[in-house]
DNA sequence: ATACATTAATCTATTTAATGGACTTAGTAT
DNA sequence: ATACTAAGTCCATTAAATAGATTAATGTAT
């Protein structure tokens, strides 16, 4: 099966996968979230091809995640910023950046730390539950089968321990 | 600039992504989150070639994230678990869902919802703060360069907006 | 004026990885 | 004996990634 197959399919993984589950579109994004905005800086900073980054913002813009704006006329020339959707995935590189903090910092601790302006101190970032505020152990929750896909989980819950 | 040089970088999302940023291999860990655990469940829940999906299991493996427990002797078959280390990227997971459900779920509302089963309630994940445990905004926060790091972010910090 | 510099790409040839299908191994069931 | 299962591996084909050169539209320095 060929990977774009996979993002019909009604699973919100593979849906969000299909348009950013890329090595070099997640450092994009990183990066977008560090501040930069222009094709030199993103091809720079990553030594990513240029025909790979070339093609990868073509699609974070087709999708809506980053939008072009133009910095200047004659030539015009466009940067590249986050849109409302983009920033929505703020949580995944957190998340993306936690663990690996935690488990391939090393010795000299994590390379950035994350500040919290609001409450002046670095965090690390909880995931909590939208009705009780606990925090969220994966032991203590379970997935269910949406409201317009009976039987969805049941199909993968043949599954023998 | 190839793949794995980029695992080098002093960057906790590079490291991560070197390990799990990989369609296929998110789309794995989807599986084992929902209880898939057997070579044959995957390939068939996914539609993988099968040497991929051998390559992922086999670094997954060697990174700690998954663990071959025997189910059964003559012949000895294996089965995948997530280790704790595995465990540990439910709140990657989570987020993608989220995001995916908030941005392609359609009409019909996400296809899997979440239960806390210790509030009894289905959920959203709520990234909150470890120091003053209010909610996290991208916008109230800033990456700060790690101590043994010292003018990491100041490398990219000349970027004209 | 001419040459050089910038920025954001694209084009092309080569190298690398993904894919699909058949095959293997060790055993069980008919 | 034959068929079947599970967990892979092997191999030929196809697709994607990569590196390097080139382009286009300007502006700046000599």
């Amino acid at each position: 099966m060929k990977w774009q197959d996979l993002a019909q399919q009604p699973c919100s993984v593979a849906r969000t996968l299909a348009v950013i589950g890329d090595r070099w579109t997640l450092m994009i994004l990183r990066d977008l979230f560090l501040g930069a905005n222009r094709f030199e800086h993103f091809q720079q900073s990553l030594g990513i091809p240029r025909t790979t980054l070339s093609e990868r913002l073509r699609l974070l813009e087709r999708e809506g995640v980053v939008r072009k704006l133009p910095y200047q006329e004659k030539p015009t020339r466009y940067k590249y910023r986050l849109t409302a959707k983009g920033v929505d995935l703020y949580p995944v590189l957190i998340t993306l950046v936690q663990w690996g903090d935690k488990y391939y910092a090393g010795e000299a601790g994590p390379p950035v730390v994350h500040h919290h302006k609001r409450c002046g101190h670095d965090f690390s970032a909880v995931l909590t539950c939208s009705e009780c505020n606990g925090a969220i152990s994966p032991f203590e929750t379970e997935p269910r089968s949406g409201a317009d896909y009976p039987g969805l989980l049941e199909q993968r819950a043949n599954i023998k321990a």
